[in-house]
DNA sequence: CAGAGATACTTGCGTTTGCAAGGACTTCTC
DNA sequence: GAGAAGTCCTTGCAAACGCAAGTATCTCTG
């Protein structure tokens, strides 16, 4: 029987591991310079973009959690946060007395597109021009499908739409 | 001059956002499934595989705080609690004193051996069967144009020939 | 309509991580 | 070869997150 180092030489452990890798690698690239242009962490940064893309520039905080990706404790904080900067508010669902909404607040919208820029060129430097835009198409699509996959047995239906 | 939320539903932020979801989604997915099956979290994984492929089994903690995309302080502690299992061992670096080097363990080897096809599987239904052969291979080479642009400006030159 | 169970969000607590600072050693410069 | 500067790793501290439990509200069943 082959050794266990011998074994570890698969290309499905390749693939994972670049997935891994060039998440790491290009998230804290990106990270680093959103913080240093718009003083402003990635997470920050998707929630105002989510909320600025909903209807009513507001989201059930379930939702906002499934779409970034965050447990409901995790974001419940994450928003406490964000709120402190006055970029979003809370606001209480009539319907459903249990729920709340993160809504955008003017300051936050500011912010979002005082941030844009910078963000997309950051995107572009660091996954565009590498890439290509044949390039760009083909890694959306197929992590689109990861993604989708991934969620088919855990999530919610139609959690995020995007 | 368009809303914000215009400006947002650009094809470069939704690439960017796909990165992140599809990375949350497949690590967290795989992540359980590795915990369930072999006790263990993907990191300490990663951490066994690399030492694993490395020669001598051993590598020095620079360059694995590199290989597995952590901080300096962030794998020290890491490696604490791998030792801690008793998977890997530190040992004294005789050419430079100030180094040290993590050192995979037999019982180690064999935990990442236990892992591995149970590991694999994960992989197969989470990324190969969704995407089959042809976009596994093309996922790979993109993600690693993506990591080797992201670490062109950043990184020590040959950190992780993979 | 009363009670059981489900759902939406928050809070307590422990884990993991990064940044900044520190200690030990090496290398470069004069 | 002595001191300055750089490198390698670890430790103090605080930020961010997940899990499990708690509270409030809704919904379903009889």
């Amino acid at each position: 029987m082959a050794t266990t180092a011998a074994r570890c030489n698969d290309e499905r452990i390749t693939a994972f591991g670049m997935l891994l890798e060039a998440h790491a690698a290009v998230t804290q690239v990106v990270n680093r310079e959103l913080e240093a242009t718009a003083g402003m962490p990635i997470t920050w940064f998707e929630v105002l973009l989510r909320l600025s893309r909903s209807p009513g520039q507001r989201l059930r905080m379930s939702d906002l959690a499934g779409q970034v990706g965050l447990s409901h404790s995790g974001l419940t904080r994450l928003v406490d946060r964000v709120i402190d900067a006055g970029f979003v508010r809370r606001e209480a669902c009539p319907e459903d007395r249990r729920g709340a909404f993160a809504v955008l607040t003017d300051a936050g919208d500011e912010a979002l597109g005082a941030a844009l820029a910078g963000h997309l060129d950051s995107i572009d430097r660091h996954m565009a021009n590498p890439l290509g835009a044949n390039g760009m198409a083909t890694l959306t699509d197929l992590l689109r499908t990861l993604r989708d996959a991934a969620w088919a047995g855990t999530r919610p239906a139609g959690a995020c739409p995007t």
